[in-house]
RNA sequence: UGGGGCGUCGGCAAGCGGUAAGCCACUGGUUUUUGGCACCAGCAUUCGUAGGUUCGAAUCCUACCGCCCCAGCCA
């Protein structure tokens, strides 16, 4: 099974309106999306959920989906910010061509359509403070009042704004208004501003502009320009879709259509990205890239694959409703991709030493393994088997409860792909704990069966002691306690949840040998553990792992129902 | 109190007047050299509430109720 049969599209609102506008030739039937980030932060899930919403129904439609940064604040956004985007939209697995575009790059196309405006009397120059705007502004309930300056004339709005331009005002000292109605109930049509006067150092066009359109101005143009025929946004810009009609009407050119869906929530975690930021400046994680953070970065370095993302953002839909999608959600989309493409392995956490006291001392054998159960293509590796072994800790237990079928005395087990061995005695130390447990293995059932067809339950993992090599193990637990982090009590923040085991550091796990030296990002199946995947903090001699999702463990539930007994 | 939206299973989400898809989670069971995977079965007589229209309503109408967004020279 490929990614194409893990994918199951299904339909949406969105596809229903765009069959619409297909049908009666609204567009011609092109379909032509774009997806819009601000460089102002890294991208995460939320992102990947628009990113695969609009490269996917560009697709889907035989249509284009440009990227486009929606660079039009200079004070917030930075050129780290662009490149690390660029970086997760490709990685994600998706291809615009040579359709990269940025919205400064009309920033002299922007200014002309805004005199265009003026000349049409739709626009003016207002000399009102920031403060003096907001009270002109009105409140929800009652109407605004309209500036002093609303009425001057064509010839006069023409020159101050391009005196605007070239920097006789201080910042803020004066904006670019749309002329629309002060008393309309939604305020994003009170005379909205276009423009502002901000000296800021833009990452692409330097000091050229000390004046910067505002997004409800330039969004729109942005779209028209590019003949965008569906411009996808999230449910806040639902209020901002008169005045982005407003704006193209007025200036009788192309104009999209504009839908809003809802964004993405994921319990546990976070999504905005001043909270991301917060995270990262306040050293709650190491970095946008810390595998605890729902970051496109930190869920590549945590383990997620592009696909499983992808599989997961299919899976949750597209709709208006604000929803939260269960975090098991995500944790069932990797498992299942990586069961499909993880190489397994061997490691032991906690090691404790089996002794096969009939194994010849100083053998070595060569066992055969299977690189992937679920893939015979993935071939096969060998590992080393010797008298001595480290196994799980907890795979072994002197007085073991009902249904146990792991090691303890007496009790035969299967070593995945090694032999079946029964355990005679235990070892220990002055204190009384076990150090060692011996075993006797049964040389008939080399590979792990026999031929008398004996049923052995238990199957464990393992690692030869003289060939082992060590490893670091992060393990990962949501970041926060909370499955709505947003919702915290009076005087609390999301800060006073966050969960303090949400690293554990495993320093010394033993590990089959093959793994000494795997390229960071190169995924595993660690048998009977979980998904991991190599950290670029790795070096020769110390690999480190990032336990990406536990597997299922149904024995742990066993044990937990037992427990409430 | 103004404007804009949304309410279908524990969580997502189809459905668009013909009698409630699917996925996650959960619960049983089969299988198994991973207590994994896979497979089988169960899981909304009911669609925020109340009326109405209709042979027939989650779908149409009316009125309520609840939740979300908007008063940046942020996006």
């Amino acid at each position: 099974m490929n990614e194409k049969e893990l994918r199951t599209p299904g339909t949406n609102f969105i596809k229903t309106i765009i069959d619409t506008h297909n049908r009666t030739g609204r567009f011609d039937g092109r379909v032509h999306t774009r997806f819009p980030p601000e460089p102002n932060g890294h991208l995460h899930i939320g992102h990947a959920k628009s990113i695969c919403l609009n490269f996917g129904i560009a697709e889907d439609y035989h249509g284009l989906c440009n990227l486009r940064f929606d660079d039009t604040n200079p004070v917030k956004e930075e050129q780290e910010y662009i490149d690390g985007i660029i970086r997760d939209v490709r990685w994600l697995g998706f291809d615009w061509g040579d359709r990269l575009y940025y919205a400064s790059d009309y920033f002299e196309t922007m200014y002309r359509f805004a005199v265009d405006l003026i000349r049409r009397g739709n626009a003016f120059v207002c000399d009102l403070t920031a403060e003096e705007v907001r009270e002109h502004r009105g409140t929800l309930t009652q109407p605004g009042r309209e500036s002093p300056f609303r009425n001057r004339s064509v010839d006069e709005n023409l020159d101050l704004f391009h005196r605007m331009r070239a920097g006789e005002f201080p910042d803020g000292s004066r904006t670019l208004r749309a002329k629309i109605d002060m008393s309309a109930g939604n305020l994003n049509l009170r005379d909205p501003v276009m423009y502002r006067i901000t000296r800021a150092t833009h990452p692409r066009t330097g000091d050229s502009w000390c004046i910067y359109p505002m997004y409800d101005w330039a969004h729109g143009l942005e779209d028209s320009i590019e003949r965008i025929t569906h411009s996808i946004c999230t449910l806040e810009f639902e209020d901002h879709r008169p005045l982005y009609d407003w704006f193209l009407d007025a200036l009788e050119t192309y104009k999209p259509q504009q839908i809003e869906f809802a964004r993405l929530n994921v319990t546990y975690t976070v999504m905005s990205k001043r909270r991301l930021l917060t995270l990262v400046n306040e050293g709650f994680v190491s970095g946008w890239d810390d595998p605890r953070m729902p970051t496109i970065s930190g869920l590549r370095r945590r383990g997620y694959s592009p696909e499983s993302i992808r599989i997961f953002c299919d899976r949750i839909g597209v709709a208006k409703a604000n929803s939260t999608v269960d975090y098991a959600m995500l944790e069932h989309c990797v498992r299942e991709h990586l069961n499909l493409t993880a190489a397994r392995v061997m490691v032991v956490l906690d090691p404790i030493k089996v002794i096969l006291t009939n194994y010849p001392e100083h053998q070595t054998e060569m066992m055969d393994a299977d690189n992937n159960p679920e893939d015979a293509s993935m071939g096969k590796r060998q590992i080393p088997f010797s008298r001595e072994l480290l196994i799980e800790r907890s795979d072994f237990m002197e007085e073991p409860p009902k249904k146990w079928f792991r090691l303890a005395p007496g009790m035969e087990v299967r070593l995945k792909h090694g032999y079946y061995i029964t355990c005679t005695d235990v070892v220990r130390d002055t204190a009384g704990t076990i150090t060692e447990i011996h075993c006797h293995y049964d040389p008939e059932s080399r590979g792990g069966w026999t031929r008398d067809g004996r049923k052995v339950r238990g199957t464990l993992h393992w690692v030869s002691a003289a060939h082992a090599i060590r490893a670091e193990i992060r393990l990962y637990d949501h970041l926060f306690a909370l499955d709505d982090p947003m919702a915290v009590p009076e005087g609390k923040t999301f800060r006073d949840f966050i969960t303090p085991q949400s690293l554990t550091v495993i320093s010394n796990a033993l590990a089959e040998p093959c793994l000494a030296d795997s390229a960071p990002e190169t995924r595993f199946q660690f048998l009977r553990h979980g998904y991991f995947c190599t950290d670029p903090d790795s070096s020769p001699g110390h690999p480190v792992f990032n336990r990406t999702v536990g597997l299922k463990d149904s024995w742990a539930k066993i044990q937990r129902g037992a427990d409430e007994q």
